[in-house]
DNA sequence: GTCATATGTGACCATATGGTCACATATTTG
DNA sequence: CAAATATGTGACCATATGGTCACATATGAC
């Protein structure tokens, strides 16, 4: 990963590009869950792999971490989804009302594929 | 990549995760530009690394293309990130409201790191 | 203390990613 | 047509990523 990237959210896009790290989140939006728990859901992977998935998460800051016993408790952390909302994805919004009208040309040819390969 | 992976966003997820690439978006945002001209703005790439970064833009359709001559137009399409948005972030507004009272005790501690490394 | 359980570490591997370079093709201009 | 310009292709490379396995450590229950 090399560096942190300036603006903080850097990992956070990161963490957030692999499918199998955002249903993570999906289900401990639901609640907390330890590792052990979390690793049932996904039959298909290894405890192993659902791990360093919780580890670039955590990186992330996108989970909390608690340690109760010989557990580990995972807590979704919302506030970087919501930077990542305000610092970014808000920007576009106007794009997505009108203001594009000069766009809608090009954009809105119904299956255009990229007028002409 | 392997496989475009049932959703549809997916490819979005991977386009967006690069920063570069985020920052294309946001140039294009004021407008369409030729691929030299976006080209320009990165001096510490080659423009093929540009390139590249323009075919994964353009596999998410997050930016459509249109040749004008001998020249390569690319033009901002905002409607993916809209689906992003609506399909997945909108769905944990709901936290950063309030609702995550039971997290709060856990969240909240000012710089807490993940409870003892 | 001993054993089972829950999590952590280190080594390793295949593929994806981000980048380079050399060269090919297409289009405008004189 | 010839030259300059704008983009495209193929080969290649280093590192990051997502995953595995074997083994180590910590904690709760008897």
């Amino acid at each position: 990963m090399t560096a942190p990237a300036g603006e903080g959210t850097e990992w956070v896009w990161k963490a957030l590009s692999d499918p199998t790290r955002r249903k993570v989140l999906d289900l401990l939006k639901r609640g907390p869950r330890t590792t052990g728990g979390l690793a049932e859901v996904f039959p298909s992977l290894s405890r192993f792999a659902v791990m360093k998935h919780l580890a670039v998460l955590e990186r992330a800051r996108l989970i909390l971490v608690e340690r109760r016993g010989r557990e580990r408790w995972n807590y979704l952390n919302p506030v970087p989804i919501r930077q990542i909302y305000e610092r970014w994805i808000s920007d576009y919004e106007g794009l997505w009302a009108g203001s594009l009208l000069k766009l809608k040309r090009h954009v809105e040819q119904p299956n255009e594929r990229s007028v002409r390969r």
